[in-house]
DNA sequence: TGGCTGTATTTTGTATACAATAATAGATTA
DNA sequence: TAATCTATTATTGTATACAAAATACAGCCA
């Protein structure tokens, strides 16, 4: 009881939660946290402490982690609680690769949906993605760059296939706030961006398809390079 | 109270629970018995019969349901519950292209570690599979199928990539065995599983890709040419 | 007779109480 | 003084009680 003054304090620095089931709202409010990096790696999460500063019971904040912690964003140790992962490095060695191959799948089927608005906003989505590089405002420029390539491959028709790339982007969002300081080879992938979008303009859907795997290969290896990692392919 | 009676029937035709959480448990018990087709497309599943049956609380049962909704077993109805749920054909049609995409990116990243054990496990799965097609033993040959392209891409050595190859192919799994009668084009694929370990025998990486590609996107088009679906790609 | 409304029932969503277990701190002994 | 054993405590795992909401059905009115 004599913890009702820090349980308000730490009420307020929490978004409220409004609809959609508790557990639901639980589960974005501390995952947007998670990838934002407010909560530092090895941290323990208890479950208490998130249902007080939520003010809900301890049912949907459970839901929430057993969510999250499918999904990467915590682990899970038994009987002892749930913590951020540290290990970054390892975790986007393993995730590039596979957001990489789905991307290209995702442009393939894409390709036929290309019209001038995707064109279009494609273009205003790299234009800021430059403008907060050339600022140095790094953690903009790595959600951009998501933006960029989502943008794209919600076009591919395949719900199944934008929901996996939306949780394993956002997971890898999470590990580059983390590990990086801005965009992985930021200014060369905003200039491979607009050799994307010309190529698409031009309909030579074979040279962007090149392009999209060229730009995500280097993400690739311009972080094992910079983490000095052995790369696997 | 009168409904004891069914209940104990019900009861007996489930597997005891054993070991690990018991939400794990029950996960893996429905999950096993929806891949199974014990449970039929359209039908509700109720929290309450599931906890008696299996002899546990909600909370468990709860536990399950999410974790089976996320990964498309069931279908969760806002405040009405969870059901099986239909359309396996769409589910496949979108599920294919993905699996087909990360399979190829496994077996690349497994090329290197190909040694002489893996190939004696592929023939004799291999070996099974042609005798289960033989003799029509419909849900063996698709089964064994899966397992021949998972003992080929568990070696990558991306864990992340072999755990969401898993989940896919376990959701495949339950459609493909909802929707067909045996593995698609069975007897096709047995002789193109051959001609690929005799590649990777004689170390020619490039064509045993090429072959898992080609055998991989003949399972899609088989099943779109079985469906009478428009192919997306 | 057909459609609508209100109520009862069923089922999920949430909160809380209880059980089990692992970490921790303290005491005791060699 | 250090190490080990024990008791306490903190935290998750599970069960149950309660609240809210959606459906189905019956009764009523047009």
């Amino acid at each position: 009881m004599r913890r009702s003054a820090s349980v308000r304090v730490t009420r307020a620095r929490w978004p409220k939660l409004t609809t959609g089931t508790l557990g639901d709202q639980v589960y974005l409010a501390l995952r947007d946290r998670i990838i934002a990096g407010r909560h530092a790696p090895g941290e323990f999460l208890r479950e208490i402490e998130l249902a007080n500063a939520l003010g809900v019971s301890r049912t949907p904040v459970r839901e929430a982690f057993a969510r999250l912690a499918r999904e990467g964003f915590v682990e899970r140790l038994a009987r002892r609680g749930y913590r951020v992962p540290a290990e970054p490095v390892s975790g986007l060695l393993e995730l590039y690769p596979i957001v990489a191959s789905l991307e290209v799948l995702a442009a393939e089927l894409a390709l036929p949906q290309v019209d001038a608005r995707l064109l279009a906003d494609l273009r205003a989505i790299n234009r800021r993605m430059e403008a907060s590089v050339e600022r140095h405002e790094g953690p903009t420029g790595i959600a951009l760059n998501h933006e960029f390539h989502r943008a794209l491959s919600s076009r591919c028709g395949n719900k199944r296939l934008c929901e996996l790339l939306d949780e394993l982007r956002s997971q890898v969002l999470r590990l580059e706030y983390w590990s990086a300081d801005q965009a992985p080879h930021a200014e060369e992938a905003v200039r491979q961006h607009d050799e994307l979008v010309e190529a698409l303009e031009r309909g030579e859907y074979d040279a962007a398809l090149r392009l999209l795997r060229q730009n995500r290969l280097q993400t690739y290896f311009a972080f094992v390079a910079e983490v000095g990692a052995v790369p696997a392919t």
